[in-house]
DNA sequence: CGTTAGCACTCGGAAGCGATGAGTGCTAAG
DNA sequence: CTTAGCACTCATCGCTTCCGAGTGCTAACG
């Protein structure tokens, strides 16, 4: 597919692309012979774009205005013509600036991680919490809400805590909780809940066996507690921010993103399948197949640390983004919290 | 004040509230008439909406325009001109069936009365989890993070879990920690988490006399870990339901008010000095001191339960709201959301 | 043969303009 | 005190016009 452009015509492209991302408004040939000097006329320009709309990376929003880049447009910018720089120590410093705060819980931090990115890109800045199964054992409770009702404390390694409720047949004393709490902190320390599950469908195999009730029970019940998908919570920082890009002034757009925010199971969704790659990922427009945030993208990167955690943080914006400004933004701030998880826990 | 309006007056005042509320446009002397039939002429309801205006009760936009509700306007009808109904069965069904799921946390459950007066009314919901200090104590747990850093977890009575980082300079092993625990939670189990600030005071007063070392390095880190407010947690559910008034067409408005959004600790402070009173509270535009939700009313209501946990909940939407029918809902939803946390917990 | 100048054409958006009509305040009669 | 009548105001709507940015095409140029 990139043969399909010459020289001329991918520094042409990258002119409206630019260009574009800076006015917000559809780029004429003459803008961008003036902008850039390619040493090139209006009229030669112009039948390059030409070419240029037939491919479909332009489009012309009517017969008497300029050429604005589609996805594909946008996708050969990003993957081509686009060369990211390094953040320069000035953008560092203010970044990290933000995480001077001591005495804050991990939740908190990557809350902060979010709002970073919404302050530094202005646009929005969204963080998905690690996932349960991808975190590390630390810590079980069971405290005994209502007969047959139970609320199951969970800490992982990282500090991060989280709780639900279950119901279950079996009717524990506190005293007995307590026990069966104490076992399960002992066997299962530093086992990654994955390791964990397997363990328990293991040693539940071999239950004939086991004669032992508590350890029976307690297997029961952490079985029961592991059950399902924990975490994937998203965070949403600075919905406002975005509101101030011109692509919002259309009403009806902006409900349906503000829509899409609200249905964060779509975003877990999302934000699930970036997680399986490895460094900046980057979704532009419906190639993240989702109508709802239509004339989107999507920048995101993975953090993680030593111990298995493992979360994705990133920035929504237009389309039209300022993608060698946020690139590396995103990228730094992802190694940034993979290290504050790290160092902090020591 | 109420002198000031005779009973002709009201019932005018009343309809152009009402009209307002219903079509969102400038209400005429005409409109009045045809509506409801007063056994008046146009005429006469214009010498009498001229008096309106004079009191300060309405405003026309310009000319030639009919008349809007002043936050004065809508102030008195609220107090005085309103009489709000009991909700139908039909609506009870339609808010109960939204409780009708199991397993749930209380913070989930709490989220969901949030999206429920939303759904409801259409506006936007909110919801303030208990404070910290109006909690009763169920459980405690510290775990050591890092060299003096230590994660501190509790529980409430209502089975709402909350934790928080600390610092501290004492050194101590995990078993020492288990020890503290263990401790605390024996001797302050049922007392309300002021009954606590209050014991530990006193109790340290007496410190010279303690020489148990466990007892005062308890002493010592509850303290730490209860020495701010934690919790007030906002939660505002259905923002994007708001945008269907015609009121946020104007761009401007819209993003003053989700800027608020945003800023929860606004919202807490407003939050906070409804629970002061008891039963519904309505705050109108200016009322709430807030200039960033300037345009809009909330109406909130706190729930409790007899254990003593105390929070608000509320609808946020434009002063130009059907406080004849968000009031019953608000006021049901905390009377249900109270038995809940009461019932639940057995 | 690629490039460029010239030109006619398109079309969205702003500006101007008058008609419309809802609504008002005032006055005078009932 | 109430109301009918009337002159007046002014936002809104639809219409036209104008402007200019931008295009595609053609023909000339190097």
């Amino acid at each position: 597919m990139s043969d399909e452009l010459n020289e001329r015509s991918r520094r042409i492209l990258e002119a409206i692309v630019e260009d574009y991302i800076g006015t917000a408004e559809p780029i004429g040939s003459r803008a961008v012979t003036r902008r850039h000097h390619l040493g090139l006329s209006p009229a030669t320009v112009r039948n390059v774009m030409a070419d240029l709309e037939e491919m479909g990376y332009i489009v012309s929003p009517h017969t008497s205005a300029g050429r604005v880049p589609t996805e594909k447009g946008y996708r050969f910018y990003v993957d081509t013509l686009l060369q990211v720089g390094q953040l320069d120590s000035q953008q560092k410093n203010r970044i990290e600036q933000y995480y001077r705060i001591d005495g804050l819980r991990v939740e908190e931090r990557l809350r902060e991680a979010g709002k970073v990115l919404s302050a530094i890109s202005s646009y929005t800045g969204v963080v998905m919490t690690p996932r349960f199964n991808c975190t590390v054992f630390r810590h079980i409770e069971f405290l005994k809400l209502s007969q047959g009702r139970l609320l199951v404390i969970f800490v992982s390694r990282s500090g991060m805590v989280q709780n639900k409720v279950i119901e279950t047949d079996l009717s524990l004393s506190q005293p007995e909780l307590e026990q069966i709490s104490n076992y399960l902190n002992q066997t299962l320390s530093g086992l990654s809940i994955q390791e964990i599950k397997a363990k328990i469908v293991r040693e539940m195999a071999e239950e004939k066996a086991i004669y032992d009730k508590l350890l029976s029970r307690a297997l029961e019940l952490s079985q029961e507690a592991m059950s399902d998908e924990l975490g994937g919570q998203v965070y949403i920082e600075g919905a406002s921010n975005i509101l101030e890009q011109p692509e919002f002034k259309d009403l009806e757009r902006m409900k349906r993103l503000f829509r899409a925010f609200e249905q964060k199971n779509l975003l877990v969704e999302l934000l699930d399948k970036s997680q399986l790659a490895r460094g900046v990922q980057i979704f532009i427009g419906s190639e993240s197949e989702y109508r709802e945030i239509e004339g989107c993208s999507l920048i995101t990167a993975n953090y993680s640390s030593s111990r298995g955690t493992i979360g994705t943080l990133g920035v929504i914006g237009p389309s039209r983004m300022n993608y060698s400004q946020v690139i590396p933004v995103v990228d730094y701030t992802a190694r940034l919290v993979s290290q504050i998880l790290e160092n902090e826990l020591e």
